[in-house]
DNA sequence: CGTGATTTTGATTCTCATCAACATCTGTGG
DNA sequence: CCACAGATGTTGATGAGAATCAAAATCACG
């Protein structure tokens, strides 16, 4: 596949499934080596993705599903009137397009919000693969509930909570996913704007800002444009599991 | 479970996918014959649920996904202090439980909100057939997807919508999925109560009720407690398509 | 026929969106 | 290296929409 003596270009590096760090938490997952291989012959060479570069559109037909190997990507839909709906940001190990298989088209978007690598996995040689390698077909179903379940509370975040609540949430989320990944949990860079986290968690842009600067104030987090750092995690998750204790306004928030 | 001489009691016949009459918007949908055989293997004798009853809890371990037969199913989240987050309501044809595969255990509770009746499929059975049923794979990664796809339908709805949208979309979503099953698509029973419409679409009771009430007045649906006309379909797609034109009032609401 | 649950309607309050202005950053070209 | 422009982020004032609180009306059911 590479020819011997051209230079290396490592975005282009045919991605092995078997030899990728991100294997556990991916589609390889549970598989063997000899599964692996096959799987390989499946998976198309990895694809490098530069700010603001389509993994697919809306309207394309259904080929293939994505996992993400390194960056992020932006999941939206644009609405009648043009304005974007971000439905989710998806960090390396997840899975793109799940939702296209059922209609054969794409209904949303996903872009890079920052330089990524896209492994794709055709669809039809995907299924065709889940009769050849029992795990893969038992790793998918996993990784299609595990979305389910994310939207689910994704939903229940949108649907019961406050304002303030849904940044708790979205910080205690990412910081999870990043430690998975074997980040910092405490300390990262926002990959995306304040618009976009409004968008994604229901707000708007000043609302996010607001309490950005709250949690800020209280020494719940410290945060100067992308980059936060959370001091108080604990917090967080207690703002989240609290919810409305209504009627009962507990005096957390001092200083003034 | 029947001695050949009881009285067969028709919710406890054995319901086979070969014959039954959901087979095209459930599981079976494009098996073979043979196939529809092997899946009946799979599939436990359909149970009956009075009102109430549960298909299942939050916390039982995941042992089956379920399709329902006939009525409706609730499908919710207990929150840490005791109130019921709706996720969605199943109806016959729909899927129950895909998002526990990925944990092992119900993090939700699912239960009847009328009569029902439910097929199980033990879910390591289920898995197992994946591999001697070719279009079984294909049919639950389909229904998978579906299910997906209708959650982000319902984030989109929560995330951006009024609640007068909010209201339109419900009941026109209501309306596509009992005309599928061959019901009327206008005129209908609501097998909930606005609590749990209210819940399930992030609104209060006292919201849903002046809201129906409204619309009733424009004349866009007739409604009496439980039943609803729509008499305007139209109208309640444009409400729902028109969203947010921000600025501009379109003076469609007359009457006073 | 009465009792509790559900639904409807009204008055008030509160959260967050909107509107507006300013501050800060990023990156570009001079 | 600085100046500038556009993008991004912050902060403040005001208002709209839905929640909350309250109470009456209607219904379902024993």
């Amino acid at each position: 596949m590479s020819h011997s003596h051209q230079i290396i270009d490592l975005h282009q590096v045919k991605a092995s499934c078997a030899d990728c760090n991100l294997s556990e938490l991916c589609l390889p997952r549970g598989l063997h080596h000899e599964e692996l291989v096959l799987l390989d012959s499946v998976s198309q060479r990895s694809r490098t993705l530069h700010r603001s570069d389509f993994v697919f559109e809306s309207g394309d037909p259904f080929k293939a599903i994505y996992a993400v190997r390194s960056g992020i990507i932006k999941l939206y839909q644009d609405s009648d009137h043009g304005e974007e709906r971000i439905l989710g940001f998806y960090l390396p190990g997840e899975l793109l397009g799940l939702d296209a298989i059922h209609s054969g088209r794409h209904t949303c978007s996903a872009l890079a919000i920052e330089t990524s690598s896209i492994c794709s996995f055709p669809y039809d040689q995907l299924e065709e693969a889940c009769f050849r390698i029992r795990g893969l077909h038992h790793q998918m179903c996993q990784l299609m509930s595990r979305e389910i379940s994310a939207e689910n509370e994704h939903l229940l975040m949108l649907k019961n909570k406050t304002a303030e609540e849904r940044i708790a949430g979205f910080l205690v989320n990412l910081s999870s996913r990043f430690q998975r990944l074997g980040y910092s949990g405490t300390d990262f860079k926002l990959p995306m704007s304040r618009e976009e986290i409004g968008n994604y968690l229901g707000l708007t842009t000043e609302t996010v800002s607001r309490l950005l600067s709250k949690m800020q104030r209280d020494e719940i987090i410290e945060s100067s444009r992308r980059f936060i750092s959370i001091k108080n995690l604990a917090y967080l998750q207690q703002v989240l599991s609290n919810h409305q204790q209504k009627h009962k306004g507990s005096e957390q928030n001092s200083v003034a």
